[in-house]
DNA sequence: ATACATGCAAACATTTTGCTTTGGC
DNA sequence: GCCAAAGCAAAATGTTTGCATGTAT
């Protein structure tokens, strides 16, 4: 989509006013530094721009972002509950996992993980080391849906 | 690796032990809970679990996790700092990411993922709705290499 | 005997909420 | 003027650490 980025937050703040948001100095401020981000923010970092620090509370931005993630403007990363997930691992072995985002349900997916050969790849293109990686489906299950 | 759940905790152990850490209770009683756990499991949940809990403190389940992750027995899922990431979610586009595991920097990969055409089929197969996903790749970048 | 492991309590970081006030529509 | 949004301050959550003590090797 990287059209003009001048462009790009005219439609984006259309489709939050189709949402039914306000058109507030804060979420401008917000969307400019989100767009203009080559790679996802934290809260934390979000709410310690001195653009934003100046003139808003970090509880504005708190949310704004939940509110923007919930009309899918924006997605938030990872795991949605506040915890550190821990599992076994076991050399050769690798899962994925199917999360629902409303209960936060975890499975573990029985399919062939199409990534693997992706991994060698990767890591010579950007030079990392020690690759691996996680892929996680998320989704509303049967009983929440 | 699915052999006889003993063998595999004895397995466990071993690698434990190779990897210098003393066979106590606590090991032991936390490699069995996160080898019965069907699915991943919070550092909560761990340090509630009864058998756990009367036994040993949280905060020793706290660095026993964290002894185990450092020596590849466990993984930790999803981003590893404690903060919430987000970003832009622009219609029809997806980004998957490259993540340094020492200094945290996030990296978008410009790949063609291999994985959109899985969602339709684990949706039907599991009855989950609205189907998104992500996939991470994680590895030490070369500057902390 | 010696280090590594534990328990307890207290500190921390980050996120979340309640309530009042402001400002977009 | 009405209701969503912002501000402020305080709580909740989920880890993380310091230090004294215990225990596997």
């Amino acid at each position: 989509m990287p059209t003009n980025p001048n462009t790009l937050l005219d439609e984006t703040i259309a489709r939050c006013r189709k949402a039914g948001l306000r058109r507030t100095w804060a979420l401008e401020a917000l969307l400019k530094h989100l767009i203009a981000a080559k790679s996802p923010l934290t809260f934390g970092d979000l709410a310690e721009m001195k653009t934003l620090k100046d003139r808003c509370d970090k509880a504005t931005v708190f949310r704004l972002l939940v509110r923007l993630e919930k009309h899918g403007i924006l997605r938030r990363l990872g795991l949605h509950d506040r915890s550190a997930y821990y599992t076994m691992h076991f050399p050769g072995e690798h899962s994925d996992f199917l999360i629902c985002t409303q209960c936060g349900i975890i499975e573990k997916l029985d399919i062939a993980c199409p990534v693997e050969k992706l991994e060698a790849q990767i890591s010579k293109q950007s030079g990392f080391k020690k690759l691996y990686h996680e892929l996680e489906f998320f989704g509303v299950c049967p009983k929440c849906g």
